[in-house]
DNA sequence: CAGAATCCGTGGGGATACTG
DNA sequence: CAGTATCCCCACGGATTCTG
């Protein structure tokens, strides 16, 4: 995904004009934001993040979980969030080979933020998909 | 970004079998999440709703404001989410024309949400980062 | 079982020129 | 000023095959 929200080059003081508590607020939160995101988007994470939530799961338990999702972007995905620390990676060194994930505890506060967000999306639902009907006919 | 998480063609009864409570968690948390991501994410939304949310912009200080993007980008920004009733696009008839962008109350309150996440991102930066460098290193 | 490696398409997004 | 319209590219992700 990427969301670069640009910290910005640092404006000249003459090229600063209109509506600075805007371009400030801007640069405060929206950085951040895109922080998250750059760890947390990309199609699959969310998916994986939420279902490794409840307790250590295998590899292939996962592939069948989120649903759609392919082997190899099962591996990326994982891969990514063990590498931002948001996940743990155990391997049993048995025959055949068994690798667990869970989440760390920054990753465990982090899925309680994103309830929020759910329970936002589950209040807003309709009113979301009455404003797009609303959209689409006006034209 | 799409985030189809996929809701599944429900499981025939035969073949659920291992963790449901990580799949269960799974249908009910990630497809409310992946609805709001699919409205707020895309490398763009959230520098623009963040820049948004200080009351009514117009559409040349949003170029300038969320930097590097591009006219392109912008508008098509502003129109999804003006389609999903996040902004409001108030047009003044004037000569040159005037065009005024600002949020519903739905988008500030998802804007107060995010807030939060916000927090998160801040709070563990440097975890994330001393994450990477570890998992970098060991390879 | 849990991946790594390879090939390939699709569309998200950048740059630019034009217009009401 | 506030957009459309067009061209183009490449990175994300799907399908498949191979392996410790």
């Amino acid at each position: 995904m990427s969301v670069e929200v640009g910290v910005g080059a640092g404006r000249t003081a003459d090229t600063a004009a209109t509506s600075d508590t805007a371009a400030e607020a801007f640069e405060k939160e929206a950085c951040p934001l895109a922080e998250v995101l750059d760890h947390v988007a990309g199609k699959w994470s969310i998916g994986v993040l939420v279902a490794v939530a409840h307790g250590p799961v295998r590899f292939t338990e996962l592939e069948r979980i989120v649903e759609g999702i392919s082997r190899r972007m099962l591996t990326l995905t994982l891969r990514r969030l063990e590498r931002d620390g948001l996940l743990i990676r155990t391997v049993y060194p048995t025959v055949p080979p068994k690798v667990e994930y869970s989440l760390t505890d920054m990753a465990r506060e982090l899925h309680g933020t994103l309830r929020a967000l759910t329970e936002w999306a589950e209040r807003h639902r309709g009113e979301i998909a009455a404003a797009r009907v609303r959209y689409d006919a006006a034209r």
